[in-house]
DNA sequence: GATGTATTAAACCAATTGGTTAAATACAAA
DNA sequence: TTTGTATTTAACCAATTGGTTTAATACATC
């Protein structure tokens, strides 16, 4: 794996992972915190957590026994730019199909003019 | 893992299958030629291939031996859109940091007023 | 210094992944 | 019907993953 894109989509590809995110969107949060939601022991989610620092997907700070999590914007950026290349692929596609239907369209007109 | 989101992020986490998507850009192509670039046996392409197919990334026609592939672009669109919301969040970010800027901005220009 | 809370480390386990080689299958063409 | 080409299946293997339980560590407070 060893890449940096390749870490970041493995990340993502957890859901427990994907929950984490989306709660540090509302902000910082201890280990504990973010532990609430999952019917799962602490260090399952202590390696979850350690999966998303590893791909530099989070931070963590020292507070006392806390070791608060924030949400880091630099690989999600990279991940979104890869997916970016794919969306020109499927914007064209929509291009064709519009200037497709626009044919037909035209077609149908000419139709009606003839009958 | 099971959903269809964390299936297409696992399906990205592998760079042999995020060339064979690049190459897929290009167009429709079999498998026989999507191995070339790679240093690897048939089967592990096959492999990797059907990962991309049951992800719904790629789907797979019918030409005498041969079983072309072509691009798919609805679970990249899903990845896409949840990446969205994370970029509300870096650009509130920047937003932010922009505003952050202006009020230092303002405040040099109040200190050159005084000076 | 003892106690309680937050977090990680260690050891283990079953399932999955990413690769291999050798064999099977499907089809076209000679 | 044999031969060659394209692709998949089967069986195997080592490494990784996602979880567990039990212990260790770090810190604050009493």
């Amino acid at each position: 794996m060893t890449d940096q894109l390749s870490a970041t989509f493995a990340a993502l590809s957890d859901p427990t992972r994907r929950a984490i995110l989306a709660r540090l969107l509302l902000g910082e949060s201890s280990v504990t915190e973010l532990a609430k939601p999952f019917d799962m022991s602490m260090p399952a989610i202590s390696k979850h957590i350690r999966v998303l620092e590893k791909a530099r997907l989070i931070e963590r700070g020292k507070d006392a026994q806390w070791r608060p999590c924030r949400l880091t914007t630099a690989p999600l950026k990279d991940a979104a730019s890869w997916l970016d290349e794919y969306r020109l692929h499927w914007e064209a596609r929509l291009d064709r199909l519009d200037d497709y239907l626009k044919l037909i369209q035209a077609r149908e007109k000419k139709r009606g003019r003839k009958h």
